[in-house]
DNA sequence: TCTGGGGTCCTAGGACCC
DNA sequence: TCTGGGGTCCTAGGACCC
């Protein structure tokens, strides 16, 4: 047959409590029992196992709120460890590859697959080889849902959580009303907490109740993502696959501080150190950024306390990855901004308006711009080598006051080669 | 007294995602 | 006492132009 009238089939491979499983990987002793790993400075719980989430502790919620629950109920704590789970999301994804399906990495945990190629009566079948291979190669678990849309693989894909095998297919079924119908509105992908109020206003509650509303309605109040949210629970396929990964378009770095911040001088320490953490990473990927922001800002849950929060912008003439020109605008931002008396809670910064460096327009103009690039190309080999921020600028300072908390942290290093775990073949 | 209308481009802010 | 970080896209509204 024709390939237009083929179905398409999406899956969505998800790593169960993923951050919490990466830890698991090299401590076999919490195995079973309740873990979650904290966000950055230890604030709140970003990863919970199934344990952790049996005893009430909510994602995003804050350390020291669920701290009691914690010290109770014996829950292990990790502070974050990206590069460990950045690392064992690049063994996932590598394994993910090998079934030579359209792939889309979608976040560090998830990816979706385009398995259309398969009969509809295999993809199931498909789906438990998947995750058989993934568990075995990586020591991660994963969930797969697959469905004839991306909406709907989701969906598929939290129906599979629940269940021991772990996969879900919702291909060939003809009515998935009784589906749809037991999931909540705010369950489903796209549907946020505004979306949530304003459809409950409009007795939306389930994801069925969504399917049947006129695209019409929902395109004149809403807007186009909401119907096409709509029209992928019909099982119309809106939102494609994005195999190619495109370039950027913006560059964040920003970081709470782990003690509040009042002086003018750690305040731009801080700050330099993100634009040279920004610019290295833009280097990285061949691109210059058009403009820079700087913010800063007091604790917003303490707005009673003088709460002040500032943001400014300056364009480069000649967009740029330099990092001394980079840190340059930042530090005169943060003149502009800064204001004596407060205490700073968080600052950032950020890089917009991105674009290939080898663009003809971005060309280098002089031989002192061929200078500079060479330059910022031996400062990132020799810190690739010798460790971050072996090389820096004089602004970024040394005592580093404001770094961040990390009183739990695993300290595991997969390029350290005694850490990695040894995977036992079934 | 009374002051058009429509197009484009840009930006800030909001909403969403993991 | 203690509340993460990094992205994308859309929309409304202002500036500007003819």
């Amino acid at each position: 047959m024709s390939s237009i009238l083929r179905t398409k089939k999406i899956a969505l491979v998800d790593c169960n409590s993923f951050y919490v499983s990466c830890e698991r990987l090299f401590n076999p002793k919490i195995r079973r029992k309740p873990v979650v790993v904290l966000s950055n400075n230890d604030g709140c719980i970003i990863s919970r196992s199934t344990e952790a989430k049996v005893l009430g502790i909510k994602m995003g919620e804050p350390y020291f709120k669920a701290k009691d629950i914690i010290i109770k109920n014996k829950v292990e704590v990790f502070s974050s460890n990206y590069s460990l789970y950045g690392d064992l999301s690049r063994r996932v994804m590598r394994t993910l590859k090998r079934f030579n399906s359209d792939m889309e990495i979608y976040s560090i945990d998830e990816a979706f697959l385009d398995l259309s190629n398969f009969p509809d009566q295999d993809v199931e079948k498909v789906g438990k080889e998947i995750r058989e291979t993934v568990l075995q190669w990586t020591g991660i678990p994963t969930s797969i849902g697959i469905a004839k849309t991306k909406t709907l693989s989701k969906i598929a894909n939290q129906i599979a959580k629940k269940k021991q095998s772990g996969v879900t297919s919702l291909i060939g079924i003809e009515n998935l009303d009784p589906v749809l119908e037991k999931i909540e509105i705010n369950d489903v992908w796209g549907v946020g907490k505004q979306l949530t109020k304003f459809y409950q206003k409009h007795g939306v509650y389930n994801a069925k109740q969504l399917k049947n509303k006129s695209n019409s309605w929902i395109k004149k109040s809403s807007n186009v993502l909401s119907s096409r949210t709509a029209m992928e629970l019909k099982g119309i396929p809106c939102i494609n696959l994005e195999t190619t990964t495109s370039k950027r378009k913006s560059c964040v770095v920003s970081r709470s501080f782990g003690k509040r911040v009042e002086r003018f001088q750690e305040l731009k320490e801080a700050v330099a150190n993100y634009c040279l953490n920004a610019s290295e990473k833009i280097r990285s990927e061949s691109l210059v950024t058009k403009a820079i922001t700087v913010f800063v800002r007091t604790s917003p849950f303490q707005r009673n306390y003088g709460y002040y929060s500032n943001a400014k912008t300056i364009d480069f003439p000649i967009a740029t990855n330099n990092s001394i020109e980079i840190v340059k605008a930042a530090v005169t931002i943060l003149e502009g901004i800064f204001k004596n008396g407060y205490q700073y809670q968080k600052a950032g910064v950020m890089l917009t308006g991105l674009s290939n460096a080898n663009d003809k327009t971005n060309l280098f103009s002089s031989e002192k711009d061929e200078k500079i690039s060479s330059l910022m190309r031996s400062i990132d080999n020799t810190n690739h080598r010798y460790g971050r921020s072996t090389l820096s600028v004089a602004s970024a300072g040394v005592q580093k006051r404001w770094n961040m908390k990390r009183e739990y942290s695993s300290k595991i290093d997969t390029a350290d080669f005694y850490s990695l775990p040894t995977i036992r073949a079934i």
